[in-house]
DNA sequence: ATAGTATATGCAATTAAATTGCATATACTA
DNA sequence: TAGTATATGCAATTTAATTGCATATACTAT
């Protein structure tokens, strides 16, 4: 993924830190999600705690990034295509959770479309698939 | 959900202890799954938090319950269909999450099959829909 | 029915995760 | 470059989850 933190902070509205930068960074280097413990190992020495999750938070409120609970309820970031708004999260692509390596994958498949039982109306759906990555079974 | 807590035990080489059977009928109550907080807020006088929490976690291993993660990462607890057993779940179904009354149901809908990209084999997929469900809708 | 055994429960203590308030530092504006 | 708004880091607090252990309870075999 090639993203340019300052441009990204400045489109939307915030203010350029080193901080956030970092985090955009780090984010940025695997195209695979990064859950929050692992983000927090990485950066701890750098970034305290708290303001992690602040940036965390604001990023994805902004529709910077995606959020991915994975089935542990362990929240993943991912850096949101750039379709993205505060509105509005385009995040209906499938995800993937290696049961492996654990490394959460944006799919570039769109979620389904699910015929819903009368009286339910749904805006929006979200999947995970479980299952081998690509790098895991290559091995 | 018809469902009778004794014999359930008994099928899973559980004992039968007053704190299962209070969970089990309480999770039977509603046909919506319950988030693991509500559950500790209506049983947490009878039932030890600890406990509580052992007895979630072997309901779940025994394919007694499946867990449902929320978008906030709290699981969310409803009784299995009877042909669940430890190795498999047959969860496989859709769940909705009404974002007015939170409640998490399951659908009699299938999970979709969705086509996985080179390299990824898919072992499960689990699909949440968010949006307003038939109760709410219909106020 | 009962004694013996295995395991479930509750309590206390610990560990881990998340949140809040506030003083200071830093980025942006004029 | 000074003034202002806000981000950061630290301390303290709150909340959630886990562990160890003594006691209580359910099941087994007699």
């Amino acid at each position: 993924m090639k993203i340019d933190p300052i441009h990204l902070l400045k489109e939307h509205d915030l203010k350029h830190t080193k901080q956030r930068v970092r985090v955009l960074e780090e984010i940025a280097l695997d195209t695979a999600a990064i859950s929050q413990p692992n983000l927090e190992k990485k950066l701890g020495k750098e970034i305290d705690r708290v303001t992690l999750y602040r940036i965390l938070n604001t990023y994805e409120e902004k529709g910077i990034l995606h959020r991915i609970m994975d089935m542990h309820g362990t929240a993943n970031y991912a850096i949101c295509s750039s379709s993205c708004t505060e509105d509005h999260h385009h995040d209906e692509h499938v995800h993937f959770n290696c049961t492996n390596c654990f490394k959460i994958y944006c799919l570039e498949v769109e979620a389904p479309r699910i015929k819903m039982p009368e009286g339910f109306t749904a805006k929006t759906v979200s999947s995970i698939a479980y299952g081998i990555c690509n790098k895991c079974n290559a091995i």
